[in-house]
DNA sequence: TCGAATTTTCAGAAATTTCTGAAATATTAA
DNA sequence: TTAATATTTCAGAAATTTCTGAAAATTCGA
């Protein structure tokens, strides 16, 4: 691995991440080596930093379009493709849950949807419903918030977050109005 | 597999979704099946419902054990361990997220944090530190957070998540709140 | 159109992860 | 205690995933 110390060590713990994430070590690694970059790669600069397959780099770089988490650009006068991260960590947060919505919170809205319309055949078919029920409707509240706060600017957006401990200060400003349907505390 | 068609849809689903969470498919399946039960189930029930072997049963309820997924209990006059995931989905979620954080969030927070406290030697790892602080403030923005949106009671959190798109109006009192320091829209 | 440069594909090899059965360990009722 | 019951461990087998090199496909300047 062709990289300063400093930058390996990162990049080995995006490797390492990169699995608990469902995208396999090398993936991590050349996001690593991309988001440190300060120009924009191409496979083979990825190649010598990483010390691994072209073919491999080739399809590393498919799978983080697909994610959305890197660039293809292209530099005057240069055929061959170079890459790049979005600038913005913001941004990138936002891609990403996106992403994993897309991948792994539709299909399970589906296909609790799908169960639910289904009529029990038993006692034990009915509990079940009553728990995908319930896990049906977290998901949902889940991430129709989450929507309406990713609808927002980034920078109101940081103000929310920086909001910290004084969420539970806005709520009672929130409760007051929507006056008899929250405002419980 | 030992299930009914509408159970067994859900367990195959959770198993595929595991693998995308950092557990494999067995494990999965084993949360799922619990998370179905109207009883609480021992290793046995659990073999004879997936048809997987009783040594990788053990193995998996370890591993959700580890995550605080399923609970271990006892019944009255038996000597077999039974196991049970706990009833609300907000306590569930809540777990999930602090095992997350302890497992992926917290390591990534101390390898940024010893990475710049390290001198730079050249542009490219002044370049790569700037990076790395960026990366650094956004996830100590979101999981400080997170972590007061935590310690809100359950019913204040399903308040907050129902505001949904009101949340653009609570930032404005939430600015009227801090006069100065926030405000920006 | 040709051909050099570049990227992609993919079959099999290599590495890793998961799973099993058998043995070891632990628990408890009698 | 002992013996029956229950759980865990772990080495090797099986399955899956990842990686590579070679070949195919694509792109584009001349």
């Amino acid at each position: 691995m062709n990289l300063s110390p400093l930058n390996e060590r990162f990049v080995l713990h995006f490797g390492e991440m990169g699995s608990r994430w469902g995208v396999n070590r090398t993936v991590g690694q050349i996001y690593a080596v991309l988001f440190l970059s300060p120009e924009p790669m191409n496979a083979d600069q990825i190649v010598d930093a990483l010390g691994i397959s072209r073919s491999n780099v080739s399809m590393g770089l498919k799978e983080l379009q697909s994610w959305r988490l890197v660039k293809l650009i292209h530099q005057a006068g240069d055929r061959r493709d170079y890459f790049e991260t979005p600038k913005d960590v913001w941004e990138i947060f936002r891609t990403l849950a996106e992403e994993k919505r897309k991948r792994e919170i539709e299909p399970t809205l589906t296909l609790l949807r799908d169960a639910l319309m289904e009529t029990p055949l038993d006692e034990a078919e009915r509990h079940a419903q009553q728990r995908m029920r319930e896990m049906h409707q977290l998901i949902e509240l889940a991430t129709g918030w989450f929507d309406e706060v990713q609808r927002l600017s980034p920078d109101t957006l940081e103000n929310l977050m920086r909001l910290g401990a004084r969420v539970q200060k806005v709520l009672e400003f929130a409760s007051f109005l929507r006056p008899g349907k929250d405002g419980k505390d």
